[in-house]
Parts: structure tokens; sequence; C-alpha cells
DNA sequence: TGGCAACTGACAAGTTTTTGTCACTAAATT
DNA sequence: AATTTAGTGACAAAAACTTGTCAGTTGCCA
């Protein structure tokens, strides 16, 4: 894997922020003009911020390139909600940058519209809606550990649910449960949620009530 | 680049978050048993959540994956203000979350001189085909969420497609399109697209070209 | 204008990676 | 105990990638 070693001796390189002519980066590597410039090229294809100017060199404009990250779903929540916390900052600049990386995030979130109850994208969704319903996680995930029952209030309509999955789309929360009453499953909104209370009774998987059967069904249509 | 390819191929099978064998894949993507061990070893090396276990088969674990991020300093002061403040949240879940969050974030920040060479995707192998495409994505975005056709060209081939998911697979962007002149879906590489425009109609689900039509031709085939 | 240094395309030679095969081991479920 | 399926190590052949060379072009600056 020589190739790549260079790559990232050439960024560290780089770094320093001066400029940089490619021969005395082609001495400093052991490696040909040419091979340099294919690099040059290489990097700034895979996102590392370099500019290369006729006559002049080669330097890095932007300070910070994060690698790829895996996030869970509430550090992807975390994430948000503590950037729309600094967007409402008096400091001009810092509420500023934190908007701009806002929009970088809501531009590389993945999107499934196959998941996601057609008709809002949580582009459209008000942030503060979505916000509403938060007072309500910790108890559902609790309740989805524990595999507690829950009595919740969904517009004047209360029913008791088993709670089995919690989701996250980018600003919007929704939970996988199965309905007591209507005897199906259902994914209801978080946010939607005007009443919850967890009830003492426990649940067990059942045939045709569990997680399992859930996917399966989801599959299956 | 046969191997990139199929990666991708594979990722896109084990993303309905069903179970699926080795040998499975193997006969899918006409490679040999030992490949696909060693293609599931290479995906959880760049980041992809995937569990293999023994006797049952492999899945994705549902997480986000973020492509690399380009910071300027204020965004970065901005990133780090905003998980401090949701550290301090009373949810605990949350909190841990962010403190969790800002730990992978100091992982890889450049002050650390113990960055692992791997968090760079370059190191495996160079992902410059998947940077190259992120400029068309804030559009692409917003065209599936408008439901609006695009008319796209990829390596001199122009054709208007209906688009309508798109999928990260940790490297690379795709986006699942129903494509008029072939009367039939696709799954396009947007780092492929060299040019694209918005159209002005828009579509909606017909009988035959929804996303739940392909996922469907997917499962059966 | 001349000089500098970034760029580009093509191609053969060299190097590395990828692959299949084979012979195993390790958990988990039945 | 038998079965199923993930997972490992080694090695040679095949495929893919990387590199240097060469012969250019382009843009900026003095």
């Amino acid at each position: 894997m020589r190739r790549a070693d260079r790559l990232m001796q050439l960024v560290q390189f780089l770094r320093d922020g001066t400029l940089h002519r490619a021969s005395d980066l082609a001495a400093a590597t052991q490696v040909s003009l040419r091979t340099i410039y294919r690099d040059m090229e290489t990097l700034a294809a895979s996102g590392v911020p370099i500019e290369g100017e006729r006559g002049i060199g080669y330097r890095v404009t932007a300070a910070i390139t994060l690698p790829p990250l895996n996030l869970t779903m509430t550090e992807m929540e975390a994430l948000h909600l503590g950037l729309h916390a600094v967007g409402q900052s008096t400091d001009a600049e810092l509420s500023a940058a934190a908007r701009a990386l806002s929009s970088k995030l809501d531009a590389v979130m993945p999107e499934d519209r196959s998941r996601a109850p057609s008709g809002y994208g949580f582009a459209i969704y008000p942030f503060a809606d979505a916000a509403r319903g938060f007072q309500h996680l910790p108890s559902l995930r609790q309740a989805v550990r524990t595999r507690q029952k829950l009595e919740l209030t969904l517009q004047d309509e209360t029913r008791t649910v088993r709670p089995l999955q919690i989701d996250y789309w980018g600003r919007l929360w929704t939970c996988v449960v199965w309905c007591e009453r209507k005897a199906g499953f259902d994914e209801i909104r978080v946010d939607q949620i005007t009443r919850m209370r967890i009830l003492p009774s426990l649940f067990v998987d059942e045939k045709g009530k569990s997680l399992r059967d859930f996917n399966a069904l989801r599959q299956g249509s």
C-alpha cells in the first residue's frame, strides 16, 4: 500500500499552509513529477481542499477534513440539536457557522423514501415541531428497552401499544408499535404524541406481533 | 474498478435489513465464497456497519454514515460548543451520545497525532469516484423530495429519469431511478453523472414505476 | 517576450492487488 | 451429535493498478 502512504504524506506536507511546488514534493517523496500531478488529482477528487496555481504552486485552502464517520441515530440527533442551539447564539459568526454546518449535514444525510411516511421530508418539517415530541423520547426509549406497554394519546385518540423500535430520519423521530386496539402495526410520529404513560404491564414477543414480523411485512408489501 | 462495483452491489443487497448468507451473496455477485468473506472484511473496515453471525448470516446494523466533510475552524468550534451544550442535557442517553460523538471528533482532529491510517478513505482505496459526485447531491435530493424529473448525462449519454431514492453505501452514492427511455429501473452512480438538470415536470407513482415495484423486483431476483 | 510551473495524454514496464482453491476452525441452532 | 454458516491461512495465477518517460499545452508574471 505504498501509494496510500504517499498520499497521506503529501497531505502532511501541505497541511502547513505554505506553498509547495510539485517538483519539491516529488523530490521529498522520491517519485516522478508526473506521479505528483496524478496524486494531486486523486487528493482533490477525494475531497482534500487542495488548490494548484499555475506558475505558483500548491496549497491547501480549508482547515479541517473529517474522515467518514459512523453515527448512531442518537448521536445524529445530538448533533442536530447542538447545532440548532448554537445557531440561536448571539455571536453572529458562530451562529452562521452552525447554520452552515447544519446545511452541510442535511445535504449528506441518507434519505430513504420507501421508509418515510410519504408526504413530509425532514427538510420541510420545522424543527420546533420535532422538538416538541422530544420530551417523550427518554421514557419511550426506556419502554422499548424494558418492554413495557404504553398508553399514548395522539390527536385526541388514546390507545394502548407495544413500543418496538425507535427510528430517526434526519429530524423526525418515529416509533414502530403494535397497537392493541387495531390489532396491527403502526408507525407513530413521536412529535405528535400529546400524552404518554408507561403502563406497568410488560409484553413478550408473540407470533405476528414482534418486530421481526413487522420487518417481514414491510419487506413483503 | 470491478471490485468497488461489487462492494457497492453488496451493500445494496444488505441494505434491506434482512439476513443474507454469504453463499447467496456469492451466487448473486458471481464470485467465490472466500471473496465474499474478504469483501465483508473490507466493508467493515471501511466503516459500513455490517454484522456477521455464525450459523446465521449477515445484516447491516442501522446507522448513519457521514461522508468526509471539510469544516472551517468556526464550524468546528460551533460543533464542539453545540455538543457540549447537549452533553449537559437532562436526557441521559442523549447527553451520553453527545459526549461519545465529541470523543469521536477529538479522535480524528488534526491535533491528534495518533490518527488511525484507516481513518482516511484513500488508505483502503481511493474514493475519488464517490467524492466527484458530491456536487450533484443537494439538487438530486431536492428532486427526490419534490418528485421532479431529471435530465442527466452519464458517459455522453443523456436520459430523462424519475429519481426515486438516494443511497449512500459508505463510499459511493447511488440513485435509484426509473428511466423513461429504457422504460425500466436503473441504479445510477452519482459520481458518474457529468451533467444534471432538474426538469419542471413532476411525476407521480405509477404501477410498475414506483420505488415499491423496484424493491419487489430486487427481492424477487 | 521569456521563464516558470501547473497540467495533460499515451503507453509499456513494473508492481500490487484480487481471486479461487483447498483445508481447515468456530460459534450457534436443531 | 449433526448441521449450518461465518471466518482463517496459504499460495499461485490472473487481473488491475501505478509509475516513469516523453512530448506536448496552458496560464501567470516580470
